[in-house]
DNA sequence: TTGGTTCTGATTGAATATGATTAAGTAGAG
DNA sequence: CTCTACTTAATCATATTCAATCAGAACCAA
């Protein structure tokens, strides 16, 4: 059977959903709407064909990660307004016409949104949902590429690498999943680590952006010590000793 | 029969409806006006001549609410069926363990998003899109890194071509926006169309997939001949002279 | 009146959407 | 790995809804 018009009422109601959460399952439609699963069903595969949504077992997702607002999953919504904080504070490093590298991270992320409308900006970025985020507008968005990393949706390996070696940027955005006086920066996987360190080198300067939780920590691999940081903006959970000993390593430090 | 003059005052109740809710059915038509569901019809297919409402099965929505804009206003969803087809047709030509490129085009995202789950492929692309609908899933993913394109939301430049040559697919599968016997494969941007020429050279074997309004079509810039493909796939709509004139060039033709 | 025009309502066969059923498939717990 | 519970795709029957056609009512002009 061919389905050539059924009621856009419930397609957009699905789609709005959609908008908010970013998952939705049969059942819980089934209950909303008023309908049988099987029209659920049917109405998912009619959007999915027009590529809304993409279904999943048990529901859809939504297809077009741009689209919808509190997209990410729970990393992005915790600690939300820290994050939204520290990436304001970032806000003020940064010069009308720069170019600067923003990596993965939810932190990171936060800023990337708020560079939506700088429009002589130059953005590089290894994150694919930085580069989803500042798709439709403003900056020039130029994407390092590479094998994509589920986790953390961003591009490593050695073609990562072969591309980051061409581009020398002014500023680089940074988050990192462990911080330690003595272990220096850490993060979980290897080549993550590995594009990272590639970052910092090729970067005049380096901006790290952590939220006070990750302050202490240590992770599984190295990308860096402390005093590889030029400026680190942290929320105002830090306890003073552990920002005093990042200043002595010679780091300007920026509480938000 | 052309109706030429029928009450004003319905048509008008009709669309004052609409404002103010975006879905109306027949049936409460005929109540509130008190008329035949034949006639709430007629009503509702002068009012979409005109333009003012799309009609769908059991009443009508209005035609531009920015509600329902993104539904039906996003080119995926154009011809969405034909794409549908065309990808399930070139589906066939994928082997569980193949490395294949994927380049911009509505068309070829289709062809992505039943991708999803075919967990031992490797899959290239230059699309910002198709790497968000295969992102979370199944393939491995590589993602050729450059300037992004915004209209397309493709990868472009120097940056791009840099990557391209560095990799060797089995096969790519490529849409155009113009395809002619003469003129060849056409597009409307010079470095799209550069990167489109560099990833035919790089693959092994090319397949085109293309909905039928294109044939015929020739747009800015050329990136190829006719002769490059390998295997072309399009809808039904496609004319037999236009297939028997592809077929001499030494392409395989197929019609999903 | 007659004839023509225009709209309306009714009838009918075809198209379409929906829900139920069933067999196959998938995820998750043990 | 197996078992269980749930989810899915496919098929079918049913109830709406649609488009087309025709007949009748209202209106106007000669």
């Amino acid at each position: 059977m061919l389905i050539k018009d059924l009621a856009p009422e419930r397609l957009e109601k699905i789609a709005q959903l959609l908008r908010k959460r970013h998952v939705v399952r049969v059942q819980e439609l089934c209950e909303i709407i008023g309908v049988s699963p099987a029209t659920v069903r049917r109405d998912l595969t009619e959007m999915e064909t027009r590529g809304l949504i993409r279904k999943v077992h048990g529901g859809a997702v939504s297809a077009n990660p741009r689209m919808s607002e509190p997209l990410f999953d729970d990393k992005a919504t915790l600690r939300a307004e820290e994050k939204q904080h520290i990436a304001k504070a970032a806000l003020e490093l940064i010069e009308p016409r720069d170019t600067i590298f923003l990596d993965g991270g939810s932190t990171v992320l936060a800023l990337a949104t708020q560079l939506a409308s700088m429009n002589h900006l130059t953005i590089v970025t290894n994150s694919l949902r930085v580069a989803s985020a500042l798709s439709g507008s403003g900056p020039r968005v130029i994407v390092i590429g590479g094998e994509l990393r589920t986790l953390s949706q961003t591009f490593v390996g050695p073609l990562t690498g072969l591309m980051i070696e061409k581009l020398h940027v002014d500023t680089v955005f940074m988050g990192t999943i462990g911080l330690d006086i003595a272990k220096g920066l850490t993060t979980t996987d290897p080549r993550e680590a590995y594009t990272k360190q590639q970052v910092i080198q090729s970067a005049r300067r380096v901006v790290l952006l952590v939220d006070s939780s990750k302050i202490g920590a240590v992770s599984f691999v190295g990308f860096g010590a402390v005093a590889d940081v030029d400026t680190f903006i942290t929320d105002n959970g830090a306890s003073k000793r552990d920002l005093q000993a990042i200043r002595k390593e010679n780091v300007a430090v920026v509480t938000a």
